[in-house]
DNA sequence: GCCAACGTTGGC
DNA sequence: GCCAACGTTGGC
């Protein structure tokens, strides 16, 4: 039972072209519990992932990726060196998750956040729910193809 | 366990 | 650059 997600992330730190170039990339440096639950306990591999450009006009969906590994320890928090090191972090306890995702198809046309707010297919979508921030979120199976159907995928 | 202060996210 | 919404921290 496929399920579906959405993860952010700012095309300036890591954009979909970089995850299509890289052919899968581990999703380091979510800090949020919640996120970090999800992909902990819920994401699984084959699982389908709407990749989101956020703090870019328009905020946008540039395509769909694939969990191709499982929560396993974010080493970037053991590592002093890095932006999203974390003290309390430890190999006993990591305390941060990450999966690995693999590009699986753009979008013919990119999937604007108007556009999305505009279709009433898509409401009650976490996405658009008024003061939103969860960078990995659920998406109802619904929205998901109407989604992948907005970005011209059959 | 409350809550004020602070930091971050992210659309606009 | 602004700021609303939200999450985290830490004193009490």
């Amino acid at each position: 039972m496929v399920a579906y997600w959405l993860m952010k992330s700012e095309p300036h730190v890591y954009p979909w072209e970089q995850l299509v170039e890289d052919e899968h990339t581990h999703w380091d440096g979510v800090r949020n519990y919640q996120a970090r639950n999800t992909m902990r306990d819920d994401m699984k591999e084959g699982d389908l992932v709407l990749f989101y450009h956020s703090n870019t006009k328009p905020p946008h969906i540039a395509g769909v990726a694939r969990v191709c590994r499982e929560g396993y320890p974010d080493h970037t928090a053991q590592d002093s060196n890095s932006n999203y090191f974390d003290s309390k972090a430890t190999a006993e306890n990591p305390r941060w998750i990450m999966v690995d995702i693999e590009p699986v198809e753009a979008m013919d046309n990119i999937v604007t956040l108007p556009d999305m707010k505009a279709n009433s297919a898509l409401d009650g979508m976490p996405l658009l729910a008024k003061g939103s921030r969860l960078s990995v979120q659920s998406v109802p199976s619904e929205h998901f193809a109407e989604v992948r159907r907005m970005g011209g995928l059959q």
